[in-house]
DNA sequence: CAGAATCCCACCCGATACTG
DNA sequence: CAGTATCGGGTGGGATTCTG
């Protein structure tokens, strides 16, 4: 590695990344297309919650990062396709593994603002 | 597993755990308390950019979800010291993952925006 | 030293409605 | 089906100042 990249370090372009990975809805696209490709209704359907609006907004950044791919049919009706791509199924690894840990820990976490919320109280 | 969170599923608690991984600072906290526990002024110097109010809110948190612990020592002048907690240890782990990610592939990134930029442009 | 208080703004996100 | 357009609000984050 020949440029030093430092997340601690102001400024640093690792920032920025670290905050696409941090925002609400990327980190779900991911898991939704980590099974493959899936069409823009099938994306939306999969990460509940979502309005179309955010939804093009997120995939528009991926892709815009070499994350994802979309790939447009010309057809009638419309099919719009999404699908990692190679430099983005590298960060699925890590990323799968925050959300496997949220998933795991979430009730931990519940718990222990119980306990510092009750704790504040008194 | 017998409890069963899912991020796809709307207002799944591990969504807001999600999130609260992924704001701006929280990750940057991880990174400095990774070698062990640092006093305020010290994580704030670590981790550069950082307001004091900011770091604060951040270190709140990140307490309050069980992740890092907060030592008072009554003296004069004050010193506080923070660490992770066990717990905070077990998300050290997979987010550090990311945060390499970052740092190792904000290059590839930068580069593919350019593209797409240009790409745009036309 | 370790913050609290205050002010303020960008922008992220959501709701709703509309279109090729 | 796959979006876009528009409007609006909530809040996360920043700059500055002050304090035990």
């Amino acid at each position: 590695m020949d440029t030093e990249f430092d997340v601690l370090n102001n400024d640093c372009p690792s920032r920025v990344v670290l905050q696409r990975i941090g925002d609400k809805w990327a980190p779900l696209v991911f898991q939704a297309l980590k099974g493959g490709p899936l069409r823009f209704s099938s994306v939306r359907s999969t990460i509940q919650g979502v309005t179309p609006k955010v939804l093009t907004q997120t995939l528009r950044t991926l892709e815009r990062d070499g994350l994802v791919r979309r790939t447009v049919f010309a057809q009638v009706p419309p099919r719009v396709d999404y699908e990692l791509t190679p430099l983005g199924h590298t960060l699925l690894e890590p990323l799968d593994a925050v959300r496997a840990w949220a998933e795991a820990n979430a009730a931990h976490i519940l718990d222990a603002r119980e306990d510092y919320d009750e704790r504040q109280a008194s």
